[in-house]
DNA sequence: AGCTAAACGAGACGGTACGTCCCGTCTTCAT
DNA sequence: ATGAAGACGGGACGTACCGTCTCGTTTAGCT
């Protein structure tokens, strides 16, 4: 069989305590301040158990967000049948859920660790776009409903709201419910002037 | 007067050098690996010289944002009358800018570096608001016009169109013209369906 | 009977390898670079197989020393009834032996672990005791021929040879024939002025 | 001037308490268990103030002899008009002093390390060289005296000397009368049986 | 012209963290 | 039961940088 080699394995329970020290390094320092060592006397492992299995901080990060130690809780959104009102109650839920400090501090730390490295930012996409699932989902659903335009780019619209979302995250201003408001107007309605066509 | 004071003046030449050295190390290695030690060297500068202007690292960075030595060239659109062109175009423009490798890097690092710090956050919100000057600029007089909506909450279009934009760069995915066409649509139409109103 | 335990049996060839891998790793880095690790492999060997039978690097080393994997060749001398001559010999031999690179640098190493290491003082003092032995037997016999002083304290004279030829190897000089020569001299004539008696 | 380079100096306060805490390590631990980080924190310092000054463990052993913190008190002989009560008085202090617990083991210590290196081997050379001085100087005068042979090897008895010496210590045999008087009467005597010629 | 003082380059300092090597122990599979 | 393979918690290695602190030197304003 394939994984019938000699010697120990694996240790789980190390890689979770290393997951989740690594976790709470990212929410209260940010990633530039992650520090290997401290991460290691966190979760009580040697330091070289943490580089035997991630040969970068930014693998370790990477492993961090895929194994889900690093998540946004998943919003769902009910279908009431009014597209407008459940997408507005999509973004009014992540908003609120931002405003949460550490939810915030972990987001920023985990955006800039998908900043400035490439496998870490592969994984944040992945991570992402599950986030996003439910959105486009009911986005579909509008549009199979004829609520919507046909030709609707549903994943960019998604993007564009989440972009939209962690901008605001990112340089740190309020995620209130006046941004919320327009940014759902401006999504739904668009910006030109039909009354004068 | 006030700063007469005795004692050499401060080098404008050592100045360039620790600022343009800084830049080159950003988009090098990026906010993280980022290192003064480096920058001295690199700026032929003794270290105290750059601690006795900056606290820290990351006002260096804010610095060297402020100065101007990073940043996205003011993107100019002409008024040609027809505001979604022009908008379209300003997109294209910033998209296009944005392919170059070393700005894309350099805008992953600045990112990254206001993720992570508060000061650096200020003034990089500061810079982006001088780059979203010419498209708020130009979507108000298409309000005043009466090309679009009278209502429109003209910042929040700008933030959403650079947090899309943004988003696109950290996440490293192109910004090719499916993309900017989408949310020139998007921005401008919105996606409800008016034909079966 | 004895030792008629169940399972496998210490495998000597293993042990073989160990204590061959060990004389070489002695050889080429001296006691204090020793590496268990690096002699497991070498030998082919898992590390446990070396911490079963030896609790410390020492043990090992001592153990070495006493299954005559780190010997000098026992240098033998004829009785050709002079026994001065004899004993001359037998240290030119050791001398010359001396002078072989890897004898010298195995001696110091193995000197160093006798210096730090009270089990391996121990089974050294046996290993050099056996190397004297010649040297004893041959003094021994001189002391009977008449030819030296009945009451010669012979394994203080064996042992301060052996010292003078060892600090000699410790501190790297020479150990050439003027040496060998005046050091025979002293031991047999010493140093008094008989003349003006 | 030739020493007027910029920069800050050599702090002589670091460089006395890294040699005094490798002397107290060298005692207490022997030379193979030396650890640089535990001189470093217990002389105050950081480590790399060490490396930039030792290369290696050997050199900062070599320059700690080289210094003077390892040291065996210089012996001093009267000199008495009688040569050989003089030599035993010098043997029986030197013998003496080395039955101090903290003398041995660091002259174990220093000798392993004079075993294992070059370079701590050259200083320990000059600094035994110093240490026999006085034994070297009396034998001389008795040699001019005319109570000793007009053609003594006067080092190499010395060195004779102390290498049984350094020998016994090595080994971790007693220093006792007995010893010490059979060496007396071997370099001054020597064993061969003039009675019978 | 001489004095005082700030800024400069250089670079040593006490430290923190890095990524690696090795220690001695423990676990797993194969013989 | 023994052995090889190899992961484990831990200690030390030698290096890179941190932010601070001297140094000798240069440049300015004030006397």
């Amino acid at each position: 069989m394939a994984g019938d080699r000699p010697g120990r394995k694996r240790s789980e329970v190390s890689r979770a305590a290393i997951l989740e020290a690594t976790r709470d390094e990212l929410t209260a320092e940010g990633y530039d301040r992650l520090s290997i060592d401290r991460i290691a006397t966190a979760a009580g492992v040697g330091k070289q158990t943490i580089y035997r299995w991630y040969p970068s901080k930014s693998e370790l990060v990477a492993d961090c967000i895929l194994a889900g130690y690093i998540v946004r809780p998943v919003i769902m959104t009910p279908d009431t049948g009014d597209v407008r009102r459940d997408i507005a109650t999509w973004i009014r839920s992540f908003a609120k859920e931002s405003r949460t400090p550490s939810a915030a501090s972990l987001t920023r730390a985990i955006t800039a660790a998908a900043a400035e490295d490439n496998a870490v930012a592969a994984h944040y996409q992945d991570q992402v776009t599950i986030t996003q699932e439910t959105l486009v989902t009911r986005l579909r659903a509008g549009v199979d409903a004829g609520q919507l335009q046909k030709d609707t780019g549903v994943s960019t619209v998604a993007e564009t709201v989440v972009g939209a979302l962690l901008y605001r995250i990112l340089t740190r201003q309020e995620l209130d419910d006046v941004f919320v408001d327009e940014l759902v107007e401006l999504i739904f309605s668009g910006i030109v002037n039909r009354e004068e066509r």
